[in-house]
DNA sequence: CACATAGTTCGATGGTTATCATAATATCGA
DNA sequence: TCGATATTATGATAACCATCGAACTATGTG
């Protein structure tokens, strides 16, 4: 996972790979997925998965299946804190696909 | 097709419902088609479908099917002239589609 | 009308993926 | 250490979708 992790470049501007670009294209294409994003987006403190849970009604296994889309995308960190995970939203990675879809 | 074109406000400031946003989501999520619209909108003027084929490495009909996804989502406006079909990004429904995706 | 040209539709095929149940792993508290 | 909690990995299933060839429609040209 930090292999394509590294593709995307520091926290401020980063340089979207292609690889990267199609990667975000994909995991925004899920709606499940944009809920998510929208949840985790909408603190400014990091979303802990269980939360997510609450809301979304889905499998843990789903929604880690999910989260991990969207960490391999790039769109969210995950810390690990003991037994649980917090998610935050990476609005520079974000930005930086909207920038790249403003250009067509 | 109409009915789905028509869920799209005027061309100036179109308000997405969530089936718009979803469309375009998933439209977007296939490079092919992101390549497509980076053709169309590299001109000022309607580009024929013709045009497409030579550049894009795929069958009449994986074309057509590729279009009809854009029309559907919107990104794209149709017009038939004889037998040629020419091609026009929407740039407002984008613009909006980024909008949306900016307030997450 | 006969033929060519430009796209579309249909059906089939192979690949991708969302979902879950179950099992496994890891961590914390008693 | 034992059991509970949180998440992840595995394997299976079903749905979705990109692709193409072949048949079809519509339009222009001789």
């Amino acid at each position: 996972m930090a292999k394509n992790t590294k593709s995307v470049a520091a926290k401020t501007d980063p340089r979207l790979s292609e690889r990267d670009f199609e990667r975000i294209a994909r995991a925004l294409a899920e709606p499940r997925r944009v809920d998510i994003l929208k949840a985790i987006g909408s603190k400014d403190t990091p979303t802990p998965c269980a939360a997510l849970l609450e809301v979304q009604k889905v499998s843990p296994a789903t929604m880690s299946h999910h989260l991990k889309e969207l960490e391999t995308a790039c769109l969210i960190d995950v810390v690990r804190d003991g037994r649980c995970v917090n998610l935050s939203l990476r609005r520079d990675v974000l930005q930086a696909y909207l920038d790249r879809l403003a250009k067509i």
